[in-house]
RNA sequence: GCCGCCAUAGCUCAGCUGGUAGAGCACCUGAUUUGUAAUCAGGGGGUCGGGGGUUCGAGUCCCUCUGGCGGCACCA
């Protein structure tokens, strides 16, 4: 008997019935059989070891191909676990699978781990190689699986089975040799020698049993795992990299934000970063205003009974910062803009005729996030949100959401920010209206992002309980991903807190509010902004732009003069003029990323010119004055007012 | 909030198995007036995160609190 193989090229052969897929690699080229670690049979993952079981396609998978990563990741993950239960017993194993560059693995134990019994775990792991056991595949039945883990006291995995296996789907257990074996879908290499050696334990981490705080806290060793040392260096690079631009070692470095013991979570804005955000707010501002926003400022503080109106005191009260008076009030500062928008909206009669009415404010928010959460600028207890909501008919919400959607890829352009996709955030599990208006909700803003030329990524149950929302996803500089943009759909804080237009046929009707951020908070978007350009920000958002440098006291009274007319100019300029050798002055401020230094010495004092130096190059440009000033007024110009 | 790790000068860090604190940069003073990524010399600065304990003796060991970091959970 033989079987027909086809593959990817269409090419076919015969092979001996019972033929694997590691011999057939072996038929084709002995360097390809050195690669391969598993291979697709008929789409569907198949261990090499594993017999075919009739004529088939099949597609091999390489080791450093993102499958082959994933399948090397995910044995890593086995030769982990195995080597934590010989060094540690009495560890249960629970789930470990494979992560963005890298896996993980979720054991429980007792007594705690730490991170000084990595290099113990990684030698015991790379022993584990060395001694290259053969992984092998058994298929269990329900009940036998779940007393042979019963017995071997591996509760968690019992669970698993018992619970989270739905009845008739295969139930496959990998083992290493007779010395260890894991409840597994698979596929997996066929020994533990061809995992290699490029991998590393990374950090220890909590974590719930399947991801709910209300159960068990496991220990979490995460780990990082290659095709070969070459990736794995690579990738630990990356890390160094990332970490240089760590924004809140930047904005340390820089000067231009701290935080102390006595607030957390809230920002100190030093003079350089305050400018920073100065220059966003201006920028923002006049996009939303070019976009028929109007701009309004609503109250700090509010009363207890206002939030017990719009809902938040019920929901959302231990998130709050409360506050009583001497005069027994209970107030609390505000955690969100809208109910105070509605207010506006709700001060007199409104028109069908002024809708849409697109509402913004820089509301200052404050929110008790929980200690765990906070992260520099990126999550804070105290932020500005860049917020507005737009009140209209239901009729104009697929207009007014396309529009937003081009506007907020506008400002991605001009922080260099790369749009990777937008998230569609559906119904979630919890949730309030009927499937009929989330039916209709959810068709409503993928039609609209498809007006705005984008085809929406559905994100599963990622909606806000009263309706969904569309996320921006964006990439940095080296690749990362951030969730930058939003809008969201609300028919339920209209109705709640009463608002009200009259329509064309002179009845009461409610407005749809929409709510929308583009920078999100300023606090956040900066701290975005900060690492993706490495604090090296272009010249019309740098707090200075220009820092001229003299090289002698006589070129002092120049180098004020220089920076007088600079700054009438517009431009953000400063003077050094300590007693410092030229060179000292350019390596200190090319370290602070000022993007142009203009150095002046007696030549230039005497000829009426300045010696342009950019950051990040070595070359220089000697100008008058003049031609200085209007070039770089031009570059420093925002993007939205720059001319052609 | 939960789990693990960490906390020494303004910053980055050294300080072995307990014997009473050190470097570089920064800062201040002086000299130097300098031509494109660090001029030289001198000086000041730390109740070693707070509190408690063990010990003849604690930066070092133990407990506890606070904060930071990495995850988990949360993110209206």
């Amino acid at each position: 008997m033989s079987i027909n193989i086809t593959f990817p090229d269409g090419a076919a052969r015969a092979y001996d019935d019972g033929a694997t897929p590691l011999a057939i690699a072996e038929s084709l080229s002995k360097s390809l059989a050195k690669k391969v670690v598993a291979a697709k049979i008929d789409g569907a993952l198949w261990d090499l070891t594993r017999p075919l079981e009739g004529d088939a396609k099949i597609e091999l998978i390489v080791r450093d191909s993102a499958e082959g990563l994933d399948i090397l990741r995910h044995d890593a993950a086995h030769v982990l676990a195995q080597a934590v239960q010989e060094l540690f017993p009495g560890t249960q194993v629970t789930f470990g699978p494979v992560t963005e560059d890298g896996f993980y693995y979720d054991f429980a134990r007792d007594a705690p781990f730490s991170t000084d019994d990595f290099d113990k775990i990684e030698q015991r792991m790379k022993d584990i190689v060395d001694a290259d056991l053969p992984i092998i595949r058994t298929v269990w039945e329900k009940q036998a699986a779940i007393a042979h883990f019963r017995a071997i006291g591996e509760i968690y995995k019992a669970e698993t089975i018992d619970e989270v296996i739905k009845p008739g789907d295969p139930i496959t257990i990998y083992s290493h040799g007779d010395k260890w074996g894991d409840l597994c879908r698979g596929p997996h290499l066929p020994s533990t020698g061809k995992l290699g050696k490029a991998f590393k334990l990374m950090k220890l981490a909590g974590a719930y049993w399947r991801g709910d705080q209300a159960n068990a806290q496991l220990q979490r060793i995460y780990g990082t795992a290659w095709a070969d040392e070459k990736q794995l260096e690579d990738y630990l690079k990356r890390l160094e990299e990332a970490e240089k631009r760590d924004h809140r070692k930047l904005g340390r470095q820089m000067n231009l934000f701290h935080m102390q013991e006595e607030g957390r979570g809230m920002v100190f804005w030093h003079e350089k970063g305050w400018t920073l955000w100065r220059t966003l707010e201006s920028y923002i501002r006049r996009r939303l205003e070019a976009a028929g926003y109007i701009e309004v400022k609503t109250p700090q503080v509010l009363d207890r009974t206002f939030w017990e109106k719009s809902g938040h005191w019920e929901k959302y009260r231990e998130h709050m910062f409360v506050c009583e008076t001497v005069e027994a009030e209970t107030l609390s500062l505000k955690p969100m803009n809208c109910p105070g928008h509605v207010q506006i909206f709700k001060f007199g009669q409104r028109s069908y005729r002024e809708l849409p009415i697109r509402m913004a404010e820089f509301g200052a928010c404050h929110r008790y996030e929980p200690s765990g959460s906070l992260h520099g600028l990126m999550r804070v207890r105290a932020f500005t949100q860049d917020d507005a909501h737009i009140f209209c008919r239901e009729d104009q919400i697929e207009d007014e959401v396309a529009e937003f959607l081009r506007l907020v890829r506008l400002v991605h352009g001009d922080f260099g920010l790369i749009a990777t996709h937008i998230n569609l955030g559906t119904r979630p599990e919890k949730r309030a209206g009927s499937d009929e208006f989330w039916d209709k909700a959810e068709a409503m803003m993928a039609n609209a992002a498809r007006k705005a030329g984008i085809e929406p990524v559905i994100a599963e149950g990622d909606g806000a309980f009263y309706a969904p929302k569309l996320d921006f996803i964006v990439k940095d500089a080296i690749g990362r991903e951030w969730t930058c943009g939003t809008i969201q759909l609300d028919y339920v804080l209209p109705d709640r807190l009463g608002a009200e237009y009259v329509g064309e046929d002179g009845a009461k009707h409610r407005p749809v509010m929409l709510h929308r951020a583009i920078f999100g908070s300023f606090e956040r978007f900066i701290g975005i902004i900060m690492e993706n350009y490495a604090g090296a920000f272009p010249m019309w958002l740098a707090p200075v732009q220009v820092l001229v440098a003299t090289i002698t006291q006589d070129a002092d009274g120049y180098a004020d003069h220089v920076v007088d007319l600079m700054k009438r100019a517009g431009l953000r300029a400063e003077a050094d003029k300590r007693n410092e050798k030229i060179g000292y002055k350019i390596r200190e401020h090319s370290l602070a990323k000022t993007p142009v230094i203009a150095v002046v010495g007696r030549k230039e004092a005497e000829e009426r010119k300045v010696a342009l130096r950019r950051l990040g190059g070595e070359a220089q440009t000697v100008l008058s004055l003049d031609e200085a000033l209007d070039a770089l007024r031009d570059e420093a110009q925002p993007p939205d007012q720059r001319r052609g």
